[in-house]
DNA sequence: CTGCACGCCTGCCCGC
DNA sequence: TGCGGGCAGGCGTGCA
């Protein structure tokens, strides 16, 4: 799925077509994603308009002037795709200057401007819910993420004291949300292998310089990511249909018996199963 | 509390 | 060309 990088790419692709724009009409054409979408969300979306689109970890959120916030995660497949009309659409009426609906399109929202946005999802791992904005952080989904990775919140001595005392690997350390939110398995591998620490180390045994250079590590790999779009290995589409093209940045993901990048290091990069996921990781520089 | 296996779904890729 | 198995970016649940 989507992490951080590929939600706040599609994040930026919606703003322009959803920011300070009214929803003229929704259309749920399949309600049972991960969970049944919220009771009549069609309607209560419909006449809203969308103030400030936000991402918080792998989650967008949508306030709306109705006092409610749409929230939208992507699980592992999800699509959000931004398509242009004729600019026709009225209240509460579909237009249809759009492409017919395609297999996995769940949820269609006509806005005003004549923007078409359309949540795809071939798995449906993916999600929506409509909350009452002033209760959002205590939302179940949201009320126990850790800090934001880019944001000031996620710094050295927060990472050295949270990972303090705990024996489980680092990989996994950094995949719980609770511990840094967005993080999936992409990108705990790219930065691990950056900062040269093996992805099975006890999270409360690596030294606080290590820790500390872990921090500006996650962060670089973030931002080129999102630089480049996220990465695209089979779901992710940007809001206009592109791909990413952070996955040919990939150091260690997907690259198993592949030479090592690093300069001057001979070794070859290694896949592993830890806690039911693949580790990539070079061997002869991570320790 | 932690760690882990599992399920949720569909599509794709590989080997036969 | 077809078929079965394994794999996939997430996350919640339930168990030991």
């Amino acid at each position: 799925m989507p992490e951080l990088p590929e939600v706040e790419t599609v994040r930026r692709g919606l703003a322009p077509a959803m920011e300070g724009r009214v929803i003229l009409a929704a259309d749920v054409r399949r309600p049972d994603l991960r969970w049944p979408l919220p009771t009549g969300m069609a309607a209560r979306l419909t006449g809203a308009r969308v103030g400030l689109l936000r991402r918080r970890s792998k989650y967008i959120l949508a306030d709306l002037s109705t006092g409610e916030t749409l929230v939208i995660h992507l699980g592992m497949s999800g699509r959000m795709l931004v398509s242009h009309g004729d600019g026709r659409a009225a209240p509460g009426r579909f237009h249809h200057a759009h492409p017919a609906p395609e297999k996995h399109d769940h949820v269609v929202l006509d806005m005003e401007g004549g923007a078409r946005i359309t949540f795809n999802d071939a798995r449906r791992f993916g999600a929506m819910d409509l909350v009452p904005t002033p209760t959002l952080e205590a939302h179940p989904l949201l009320a126990r993420l850790g800090p934001e990775p880019l944001g000031n919140g996620f710094h050295a001595a927060y990472l050295t004291r949270a990972l303090a005392g705990r024996a489980t690997p680092i990989k996994a350390a950094l995949l719980d949300q609770r511990m840094v939110a967005g993080l999936g398995n992409i990108y705990v591998c790219e930065a691990l292998f950056r900062a040269g620490i093996a992805p099975w180390r006890k999270a409360g045994r690596i030294s606080a310089a290590r820790v500390g250079a872990l921090v500006p590590v996650i962060r670089a790999v973030l931002e080129e990511a999102i630089a480049a779009g996220g990465s695209s290995l089979r779901d992710h589409r940007q809001t206009g249909g592109e791909l990413g093209y952070f996955q040919h940045a990939f150091r260690v993901y997907g690259r198993a018996g592949a030479p090592c990048v690093a300069p001057g290091c001979d070794g070859v990069v290694v896949r592993r199963v830890q806690a039911g996921r693949s580790s990539f990781y070079c061997p002869r520089c991570q320790r």
